[in-house]
RNA sequence: CGGGGUGUAGCGUAGCCUGGUAGCGCGCCUGCUUUGGGAGCAGGAUGUCGGGAGUUCAAAUCUCUCCACCCCGACCA
């Protein structure tokens, strides 16, 4: 491809609206332009990229012996008032009617659809197992849509749907999956992690999300350095201390904490390390009190505490509730002395803990020494209800664990009957029996790949691409390309030349100064780039430099496509 | 949806407080010069100042209203 032939457009400044750096240089290096809020259209350079994502995820997905099918990205809502969903996903659907006032919407996913093509469809044990997918623009009309094509409100997505006559197949499709999503962000060159996750609004049980690693990630994951273990932050578990519970040394006594409302401040204040204090978290469920304790430098997880008894529909208690369960001001509430009106959870670390620092329920003081058993009651209950930290034991025993944030662009579901059985989704086993199937359900995030992979690698220069989604891998940058005869010819020659063995070249023919060249090649990301100019020419070289390499090397002209070759082959 | 903020040329911005009819940089177009890290000179085009209403002799500027967008929270591939 000529650079003159092309659309290359770039822009020194980004637009205010963007913040993050992949959203920024994908703006700047002219790959997406902005409709809306949350709609974006991909420029021939951007799509180009987008493109090399989807031909990786449809090979690999076809390596796997799905099939790739295309469905309606309308939707009417018949279907999805069959699963009860047309209110579940509400407002994040966009909603639209046709000329007869019949409800339609822009699919968000799919499952009502592939279970409908199943339950039509498949009649026999014999036709199982089957995985479907396909690639296609979603909407979901997000709440906040930021970051650019990284939360979009229309996307790119691969949605994969399978059905199984036993949930042993559909393991097996699931383990398969797992693997063939490893085989797609490997062959990228990104770097991500397989965690735990929860199943969220899609339901079932088994899930794995996929995450690429960058610090802009909107999600905490908890990984073990020493083992495969792998989680949302959500999700992993904070195990219970192994060290018992040590003999209490301290009398109960009040200390003063005039302006002191937090841990850090009391623990500050009183010279101790903040795992020493416990901090009081008040929350309402079912109109009932409740009071958790968390180490001072433990945060509360709300998932979690979703999950236990009675506490589904909880919320934060207002600061007249504190007052009236409590008879003091939110900043120096504890466990202590409490009423039968509250009830007492406290993390598996907090059981442990003795002569620790509390809220002594009293303005302006706190209590120190205290220990369960003696000066308070055991807890009602003692669950896992904090987020892990680094250094946290690995719920699998295997070592500590590490946080790191990421990008999700994967998740994996094993959704069993949960849309099979709703919509009567069935089959004939061997014994003529009808049976409900068994269903999987696996997403990846095709054009947010494309920001993730921007987020994981930029510099000040501009994006740095891993060459397999590159719009081009090598660039040409033709220096006095309009004034000399031999750069020219060489140039296009080189070009045509690199083009003939597959590899996909940008010829840079504008005739601009190096500098716009270099600049524009170096925000665009492209891997690897070849400078013709008069000066090595006449020796019969040309300059080889890949994106990351500080300085370049001088090559000879007969050796440069071999080199590009070795070079494109071990990325 | 709750809280905060911003709308002036394709992008970045000044002007607004203290009304007098819009300026700068980048980009774009033309010409000449220049040519190994975002060139120089000269000339040029592009603005419903987010929309509407109001106040005023006069509104980018003051008032009201609507809209769009961005940031912080819950949601998600």
């Amino acid at each position: 491809m000529r650079a003159s032939q092309f659309f290359l457009v770039t822009q020194k400044e980004a637009p205010t609206e963007a913040e993050l750096p992949s959203h920024r240089l994908m703006l700047r290096a002219g790959l997406i332009k902005r409709l809306g809020s949350g709609l974006y259209s991909w420029m021939p350079m951007g799509l180009r990229v987008l493109r090399k994502v989807e031909a990786i995820v449809r090979e690999e997905m076809n390596e796997a012996g799905a099939l790739e099918l295309l469905m309606p990205a309308v939707q009417p809502a018949e279907l999805w008032q069959e699963t009860g969903r047309w209110e579940v996903f509400g407002p994040q659907m966009l909603k639209i009617r046709d000329r007869h006032e019949r409800d339609f919407c822009y699919g968000p996913t799919h499952e009502e659809v592939i279970t409908d093509i199943a339950r039509k469809e498949i009649r026999s044990y014999k036709q199982l197992p089957l995985n479907f997918y396909q690639i296609q623009t979603k909407f979901r009309d997000e709440i906040r849509p930021r970051f650019g094509v990284m939360r979009a409100r229309e996307f790119v997505m691969k949605d994969a749907y399978s059905f199984h006559t036993s949930q042993a197949s559909l393991e097996q499709t699931y383990q398969l999956m797992y693997q063939t999503y490893h085989n797609v962000f490997n062959r990228l060159g990104l770097k991500f992690r397989a965690v735990r996750a929860d199943t969220g609004a899609i339901g079932g049980e088994g899930s794995h999300e996929f995450h690429v690693l960058a610090e802009s990630g909107e999600d905490a994951l908890a990984y073990c350095a020493d083992s495969d273990f792998a989680a949302n932050v959500e999700l992993a578990e904070a195990v219970a201390p192994s060290q018992v519970r040590v003999q209490a040394m301290e009398a109960m006594r009040e200390v003063e904490t005039p302006k002191q409302t937090t841990c850090m401040a009391v623990a500050e204040l009183l010279g101790i390390g903040i795992a020493r204090t416990v901090k009081a978290l008040a929350l309402v469920a079912d109109n009932q009190f409740y009071l958790l304790l968390l180490r001072g430098d433990h945060s509360l997880n709300e998932i979690k505490v979703g999950k236990l008894e009675g506490l589904a529909d909880f919320r934060l208690a207002t600061e007249e509730e504190i007052r009236a369960n409590l008879n003091c001001p939110p900043g120096f509430i504890g466990p202590v002395g409490v009423g039968a009106n509250v009830r007492v959870i406290a993390d598996r670390t907090v059981a442990a803990m003795s002569d620790f620092v509390c809220g002594a329920n009293k303005p302006k003081y706190h209590l120190a020494g205290v220990n369960f058993g003696r000066d308070l009651p055991e807890p009602l209950l003692v669950a896992d209800i904090r987020n892990v930290v680094a250094g946290d034991v690995s719920p699998d025993g295997k070592g500590t664990l590490e946080l790191c944030r990421g990008i999700e662009v994967g998740h994996i579901f094993q959704l069993r009957t949960k849309y099979s059985q709703a919509m009567n989704a069935t089959y004939l086993d061997e014994n003529g029996q009808t049976q409900v199937m068994e269903m999987g359900c696996y997403g990846i995030g095709v054009s947010r790949i494309v920001g993730a992979a921007i987020e994981q690698g930029n510099d000040a220069k501009g994006i740095i691409f891993p060459a397999a989604m590159a719009p081009f891998q090598v660039a040409i940058a033709a220096i006095g390309f309009e004034r000399s005869e031999a750069v020219r010819a060489a140039a296009i020659k080189l070009h045509d030349e690199l083009q003939s063995v597959g590899i996909d070249v940008l010829l840079d023919d504008r005739g601009e100064r190096p500098g716009v060249m270099f600049a524009d090649l170096e925000l665009i990301g492209i891997p690897y780039r070849i400078v013709i100019g008069e000066r090595s020419l006449k020796e019969n070289q040309v300059e080889y430099q890949a994106r990351t390499d500080e300085t370049a090397q001088t090559v000879a002209l007969s050796d440069i496509v071999a080199l590009v070759q070795k070079a494109l082959c071990a990325s």
